[in-house]
Order: C-alpha cells, then structure tokens, then sequence
DNA sequence: GTCTATAAATAGATAGAC
DNA sequence: GTCTATCTATTTATAGAC
C-alpha cells in the first residue's frame, strides 16, 4: 500500500492490516525476543529450536514456517537489535558534542549486555557470518548506524576531544567490541560491584585507558 | 620417582621413562596442540574430537584412552597455555618497570592471538566452566599468573605509572580479555594493517584510552 | 499455520578384538 | 594402547494430517 498515493485532503489511508496478519506479527515479535534472550543467555550453538519453540510455546514445526533455519532465527535476532541501535541514536540529542554521543552509545551497549539483552555470535562460524553478510536488512542497518558512529569519530577527532593517532576504522570497531566484552560479565560476577558502577569502569578503562593521565 | 632419596656423591638418579612411556607423552603432546590449534581455529563448539582424530592421525577410540572427555581435551589446552604464559613471565627481565611488564603481557596474549594459537572457550557454557574450574593444574597455573601479574600492578599504581582509579582486579580482568578481544581479528581481516600494526594499535587504545592525552 | 511424528545427520562416547 | 564398528543421544529439519 503506497501511503503516497492517498488524497491530499483526506487523513492518510491506514496500512489494512487485518488481525490475522497481526496476530502472526505479533508471534513472530515474539519468537524473535526470546531467540534474542536465548542467544544472549548461551549463544548460538548452546541454543537449540527445541527451545525457543518451548519458549514461544508453539511446536517447532510452527517455528519453521516462520523462518526457515536457526541461522535466519539468528539473522531476525541480530536485525531487531540493529533496529533497536537505530532507534537509541536517533533518541540522542543531535547537538551534544561528538565525543559524548559515543560515550553514549558505548554505554548504551554495555547496558544491554548487564541487562542479558546483547544476543552474541560465534565470530568464528563462518556459515553463519555468510547468512548474516547476505541479509539485507542486517547489512544496511549496520551500515546506517556505522556511517552515524563514524561521523561521530571523524567529529571528534577534528575538534580535538578524541586522539587522532588511533584510525577511525579502530575506534568503530573499539566500540562495537563493547557489546560482547567479557570483563563486564565476570565483574558482575565477582558481585562486588553495581550493574552502574561496571559501565563506569569500563567507560573509563576504554575512553581513559589504564595508564595515569 | 623421589630425586631427594639419590646418594648426594652422585649425579641425580634420571628419572626412568621407558621408550614406550616418551612415545605415549610425545602423542599426549602432539594431541594437546592439535586441540590448542582447532580451538583458536574454530571454537570448543565447532571443534569435533573426529576432527582432533584425525588431525594427530589416531583412531578416536584411542584419544579416548588418554583424555576421558572433550572436555578434558579442552582443558588440557588450557593448562598448556597457562604453561606457556608462565614461561613467558619468567623470561620476563625482573629490573623492568611494572607497567612496561604488563604492557608485555598484553602484547603476548595479542601476539598468540594473531598467531591464531589461543585457545578460546565459550563463556556461556557452564558445564565446561565447571569443569575447567575443577582442574587443579589450571587453577593453579591461573592463581600463580595472576598473582604475578596483580603484583605488577599494585607495584604500577603505587608507582603513578598505573591509573589508581581503576581497582586491580578490573585492570587484571581487562588484560585478560586481550587474549579474546574480537578487534584484532577484524583488523587483520580488513587487510589494511601489520601484525605488529595491530598490536601496536590495539595496546594503544588498552592503556592510553580514545580520549585526547 | 499449527500440530504430532519422524526423518536424517551429526557427534560424543564405548565395545570388543588384537 | 590401537583399531573398526557401533551405540546413544541430540539436533536440525521435514512430512503429512487437520
């Protein structure tokens, strides 16, 4: 339905949608949320469809009329979380300066990881990096959100805030590492610290690095 | 064997190993870096034991006759690698300041990274935790480094060459996580650097942050 | 599209002869 | 201790009725 083509003195024609097809978005929301909590909680390969259809609670043949494999159950997983990224940058105040909008999403990042919300994947399954290279949908939000980020790094490089001995490809990917960084999860561990205080620490570690300033 | 009981007028009795004994370690051995390689290589999830089979070029039944479970077989690598870094710290010039001995600490994890020569473990699976945690020479191994280690930075934050805002244990948490840190494999991957490049870069975000100096 | 039941393939682990 | 052959369990994926 091409909203465009409605009559300019009338309200916009809402999208029919009826509430078959609701109820089967709404399903495959669901089977996507808890893909992503499973992939957070034990990762791709400890994760079984056994489970997420028990999750879901629908029979596993069910789930393989929505997606056709566990890698594009992944693929669903990795694209709600990219949407969930572009979301958060867009609700970032646009004149803040450059340096703190990374901070932000750095922080951004490893809340949801403390939070058991960061769905992870092997980097080293490369059957997997291909599904998820050839899916559109995941490729042109990771490009959205590295050309913003990358503005970002180029800004702050150029008002002087972030050093500019470090290539921004680096710094990007610094960043994104914060997403499945470990130290986080064993701090949270050892109990000794508050879900706030480790993002601090780590903010620090990571803009500030270890040495003394 | 006690070497203690030998006549002290005489050279220490050599401990008897039978040919047949070295043969059996030297395949121990041989079986203990094929796994080191597969686990860099691909994961404990992805690496098959047929795959350690036939790698050393032994029937899998057989690597069952010197390591009683895949598990086993990853634990193993481990021990080696805590092995390794014990060699490497002791080969380490004593006189040194602190902060250049972590400093080469980290390089060292990076350099066996890139060496695709570090083992790396899924953090989520708990049952393979359990049992790494049950292993008395990995305990071991880990407690003495780490006490080494710890001992260079309290000596580096009492210095003022160490950040003192940063707890010992985060610090000691955020070297280690050198040896899983996804940011130089992509960079390999991106083609557009050295080895030594990487290291260098990568040592630099680690102790000098991405702030400005 | 949802279900039950099952296929097909894989992988960890073992039996038993030598 | 090494081998071939096999067991057992798990898991991805599908067939076919409704």
């Amino acid at each position: 339905m091409d909203q465009t083509l409605a009559p300019l003195n009338t309200a916009p024609t809402p999208v029919k949608v009826s509430f078959k097809a609701q109820m089967l978005l709404a399903r495959e929301g669901a089977i996507v949320i808890a893909v992503n909590r499973l992939l957070a909680e034990k990762g791709f390969d400890l994760m079984t469809v056994d489970e997420v259809a028990l999750d879901v609670g629908i029979a596993k043949a069910s789930l393989y009329k929505h997606f056709s494999s566990k890698e594009d159950l992944a693929a669903a997983a990795m694209v709600r979380v990219i949407g969930l990224a572009q979301a958060f940058l867009a609700s970032l105040p646009p004149a803040a300066r450059p340096l703190d909008q990374l901070k932000a999403v750095a922080r951004w990042m490893l809340q949801q990881q403390l939070k058991g919300e960061m769905p992870s994947l092997p980097s080293q399954n490369s059957s997997l990096r291909a599904n998820l290279m050839s899916n559109k949908a995941y490729l042109d939000g990771l490009m959205r959100i590295s050309d913003q980020i990358g503005g970002w790094i180029e800004a702050a490089q150029a008002d002087g805030t972030l050093s500019a001995k470090v290539p921004p490809l680096v710094v990007l990917y610094t960043l994104y590492a914060r997403a499945c960084d470990p130290v986080p999860g064993f701090l949270k561990a050892g109990g000794q610290h508050s879900d706030e205080d480790i993002i601090n620490l780590v903010l620090a570690t990571c803009f500030d690095g270890l040495n003394t300033r």
